[in-house]
RNA sequence: GGAGGGGUUGGGGAGCGGUCAAACCCAGCAGACUGUAAAUCUGCCGCCUCGUGCUUCGAAGGUUCGAAUCCUUCCCCCUCCA
């Protein structure tokens, strides 16, 4: 794991050259088809010759959750046992690892309708009534979650309109549990950091303005043009996509879109390392000339 | 040369005699994270020996108990007329 614009990708694919492995894809965003160049996703012909799991496994007006990941995950590591491989899993999204890690509490899913009443409803009435409406149903909740912090407001609301049950007393009951599969595998968490800095700063202002010259905008406009697609699906909410779509909605003008795009992805980068610092167990390594065997030794040493 | 407008803490930009180390936005830094997580949210953001402390609002003087705010001169920038 490692923030965006490390290298993860490609030592990935250098260990598949030299090793047993299944590559299997932690990236909220890859799972989408058609988010290509702005996911930072393999070629196809990358992909052909040395396959991910989880990428493209969805279309780009569908929702994902970190649950879903969870079960895939799990079908996906099992199978490259099955086949005597070593899953590889490869990806920055942090809360994915974590909760595979840590575990997750089992909640009952919350329907369409439901979500799609209290959105109506937190637009009608605003953050401040609907935190005290969660402070009523589920004070537990409530003392958690920070009263401007509207999804997680938004998803504590969901769960007891859904089930007349708080999402507190959901998570009291139901503790979080790694999978077994998981837990019994001998787990190596690496960390991949850059080596400087502002250099990786500067990397990911070049990645960018790449993509954009590699036709970006266009995928998007090819992407809201897809039916049920617009600029408020959740896949249009990643970074870059967002940018674009701003820019479109003529919100801003070209330069300055690739500018906010570069400063969300430098926001998301540091959001990774902070998730990373404060990660158990866990090996840290440069972006340096022996990261390829450094990994490589590790993975051979402990399987 | 003439007439206006302006120079504010990294950038943008409020403030126009005291309640101003100076709103707000951006950037930056640190952090949180149980089914949207590339999401959402929080704190900090002139300096220090952390105090009714020190130094800041183009520069230098002045008025005033008190100035980023008023006056004078100077230096820049912009717009318009020549």
């Amino acid at each position: 794991m490692g923030p965006t614009g490390v290298g993860k990708t490609d030592l990935a694919i250098e260990l598949y050259q030299d090793l047993v492995i299944n590559i299997i894809s932690v990236d909220s965003v890859q799972v989408y088809k058609h988010l290509n160049i702005g996911s930072g996703k393999p070629s196809t012909d990358v992909l052909k010759k040395y396959p991910h799991d989880l990428i493209d496994i969805l279309k780009p007006n569908e929702s994902y959750s970190t649950s879903q990941f969870q079960d895939d995950v799990i079908d996906s590591v099992r199978n490259a046992f099955q086949t005597k491989r070593i899953p590889l899993l490869v990806g920055g999204t942090m809360m994915y690892f974590h909760h595979l890690v840590n575990g997750i509490s089992k909640l009952p899913s919350v329907d369409s309708q439901i979500r799609l009443r209290v959105k109506e409803e937190f637009e009608e009435k605003g953050v401040h009534e609907m935190y005290k409406y969660l402070e009523k149903i589920d004070k537990n909740s409530s003392t958690k979650i920070h009263q401007n912090d509207t999804q997680r407001i938004k998803r504590a609301i969901e769960v007891f309109l859904a089930t007349g049950k708080e999402l507190s007393k959901w998570q009291a009951e139901n503790k979080k549990e790694t999978n077994q599969l998981i837990s019994e595998s001998h787990l190596i968490q690496i960390a991949i950091k850059p080596q400087n800095k502002d250099l990786h700063r500067e990397n990911i202002a070049k990645r960018f303005k790449g993509m954009i010259d590699a036709g970006l905008i266009e995928e998007v406009e090819g992407i809201l043009e897809r039916k049920g697609m617009s600029p408020n699906s959740q896949s249009m909410k990643s970074v870059g996509y967002r940018q674009v779509c701003e820019y479109l909605g003529g919100d801003c003008s070209l330069d300055d879109m690739i500018d906010r795009g570069i400063n969300s992805t430098r926001q998301l980068a540091k959001r990774q390392m902070t998730w990373m610092r404060s990660w158990d167990n866990i090996i840290f390594l440069e972006n340096n000339s022996s990261l390829f065997s450094s990994v490589k030794d590790l993975i051979l040493k402990n399987s």
